[in-house]
DNA sequence: TTTATATTCAACCAATCGGTTGACCTTTGT
DNA sequence: ACAAAGGTCAACCGATTGGTTGAATATAAA
C-alpha cells in the first residue's frame, strides 16, 4: 500500500493514533473496543483507523460483524530508518548499519 | 524546547521539511539558501524553519543579518525510542547501536 | 546617506484535519 | 420477522496547514 513517509509520519502526529497503535501492542482488537477508552465518537474512531491503515501502520480483518485491527510494526521500519539515517548518530551510515546486522543474524528487510 | 512526540512527527511529515532536514545535514545554512532549492517563497520556507524550530529538529542562531541554521538531531532521539518501543524490529535496537557505534570509534553526541 | 540584502510579519486564501451527527448497511440474536 | 450490535458514510463545522503577497525591520555595503 505505497505507505510514504508523508503518510507515516503524518498517521503517527496524532496522540489518539499514537495511543490506538500502543494499545494494538498488545492484542488485536475490535474497532469498538479500540474507540471504548476515548472520549470521541465512533466514526471519530474510525477515520483514526483508516488513517493507520492508509499509513500501512495497521491491518483490518472483517470477520462476521466485527472488525478486526492488528498491527502491522514493519510499517515504521521505512520512518525509523530514515531518522537514524542522520539521527544523533553522526556517522552511521546504512552499509555499516547492515553489516552489524548481519553479525547479529538480523537483516534490513528491502522488500516492505 | 519541550518538543512533544506530536511535534516532532508533524514537522517530519512534510516532505519539504525533511528534505531541509537533509540539507542541513551536510552544513549549516542561512535561510536563503535553505530556500534556494525549492519552488516557494522565501515566507514559506522561513514557516517551515520556524516548525522545524519548535519541534527541537533545528536551532537558529542570528549573525548580523544572516541566520545560520542548525540542525539539531537529538531531537529525533525520543521519537526513535518510541518507534523502537513497537519491538519487532531489532534494527532500531539503540544500545546495540550504541555499542557497534562504539566498535567504529564513534559516539552518540547526548549533549546537543 | 542611500541602497541593497536577509529575514520576518501580517493579512489573506484554498485545502485539509479532527471532530460531530444522523442515516445507512450488514450481521447476529430473539 | 424483528430488533440490536458493529461499523461506515455523508454532510457539515471550526481550526489548522501550507502557500501567497506586500509591507516592515535590521544589518551591511556603496
Amino acid at each position: 500500500m505505497a505507505a510514504t513517509l508523508d503518510t507515516v509520519f503524518m498517521a503517527l502526529a496524532d496522540p489518539t493514533r499514537r495511543a490506538i497503535l500502543s494499545m494494538l501492542l498488545e492484542d488485536d482488537m475490535a474497532v469498538t473496543d479500540v474507540a471504548e477508552p476515548f472520549a470521541v465518537s465512533l466514526a471519530a474512531i474510525s477515520k483514526h483507523l483508516m488513517i493507520l491503515t492508509n499509513a500501512g501502520l495497521i491491518s483490518q480483518e472483517k470477520r462476521g460483524r466485527v472488525k478486526w485491527c492488528k498491527l502491522e510494526p514493519d510499517a515504521m521500519r521505512d520512518a525509523a530508518i530514515w531518522m537514524q539515517s542522520f539521527g544523533q548518530y553522526d556517522a552511521l551510515n546504512i552499509d555499516a548499519l547492515e553489516a552489524f546486522l548481519e553479525t547479529q543474524g538480523l537483516s534490513i528487510d528491502k522488500t516492505s
